[in-house]
DNA sequence: ATCCTTTTGACTGACTGTCGGTCAATGAAT
DNA sequence: ATTCATTGACCGACAGTCAGTCAAAAGGAT
């Protein structure tokens, strides 16, 4: 036997070495050979671990989701009201603060997603809506519990995720303003949802 | 002079020539080659009427838009209340009539626009935004005059439009069942908003 | 232990085929 | 003669391939 390389662990490396260029320059400035000298191998090299560029793009975000839902949870907490809460979870990746570079990488993906996702991408976007949909979960639940909302408000789970992306997508497409956006529907919702008032 | 035709009218023939290769194969496996080669032109001729290849799909997808919309308004008139119209509406590119293949250029369209969105592309986003604002409008203030819903619903047009948005994302992204998550969402939400009940 | 042979996985970059986009030449109408 | 429309040969860029190189490890012989 050789040399034996983790090959998950070099896959991250790879996609680590190149993710500022990708993030900076967008998968279609970006070539094989670029992404081969940022990480200082050859270009097979590259195909030993990756299916092709789009296949890159995919382990960058897989990172940045895992980092995003750290920073989601932490942000959480430091709000009071469930209003609050799905405030910014869902302005979360519209924050300053939260690299406007990395949306555009988001919807990169979301648009290699639309036009060539793979059976990976579908399962590993199914496992960021649980993951999600728990979050939004715990945030009613609680409400509910304090009695900040109505309970019927917790079938609001999946429109809420849907109503994300629209953002996501849209901020882009028609070049709406986010958390504007995500403000009005939210007023909007809580005059519905909140308990205390009749309709 | 010479020849004079008309820039517009040919745009919109060579677009309908290959609409059907689009429609069946994708943007990724067309070239320029059989585009032009379908519409009986050379290939350069191709680019004295479109920047590129997405651009051909932009102008498929603007005629599909005028065709949508009418078919939209139509079935609308063919429902009763509030939240049927909005079912229809929100679910009408899911029909099985409403042949799939429309809703997949949509949503490569959607991903040019993610990656590489031009400005005539942004505002023809914001015109259908306009439009289908003004079609759920309508809708909202009708089911509001006859005692359906209550009065705040009025300020849930732009989320409607973002989830509808999310809804056509993700029937591709995660392989939601859209049309059950429509229904899902109305549900809940004509819960929150009809007339008649205390929180 | 030391040497040497063999095996094998990792790595490479020159090469190829494809394709988007250009442009000089040609055609046609006035 | 001029102007607009059309064309397809040509070009450069780039994704992806593959025959070959290299170095570490295993195992056998001494």
């Amino acid at each position: 036997m050789a040399i034996i390389v983790n090959k998950e662990e070099k896959r991250r490396a790879i996609a680590q070495s190149c993710s500022e260029l990708l993030l900076e320059n967008g998968i279609d400035n970006l070539t094989i050979a670029q992404i081969a000298q940022s990480a200082g191998i050859g270009k097979g090299t590259v195909y030993e671990y990756f299916e092709n560029k789009e296949d890159i793009v995919f382990e960058i975000i897989t990172l940045f989701m895992i980092e995003f839902e750290r920073r989601a949870l932490e942000q959480i907490q430091s709000a009071a009201s469930a209003k609050e809460k799905l405030q910014l979870f869902l302005g979360l990746m519209f924050e300053d603060e939260f690299d406007r570079r990395h949306l555009g990488l988001y919807q990169e993906y979301l648009a290699i997603s639309l036009v060539q996702g793979t059976p990976q991408m579908v399962e590993f976007s199914l496992l960021c809506r649980e993951k999600f949909a728990h979050i939004l979960g715990d945030i009613l639940e609680l409400g509910i519990a304090k009695g900040e909302i109505c309970e019927a408000s917790r079938g609001l789970i999946s429109a809420l995720m849907l109503f994300g992306r629209g953002v996501v997508v849209d901020s882009k497409v028609t070049g709406i303003e986010a958390k504007a956006e995500i403000a009005q529907f939210l007023d909007t919702l809580f005059e519905l949802i909140k308990i205390g008032e009749v309709k």
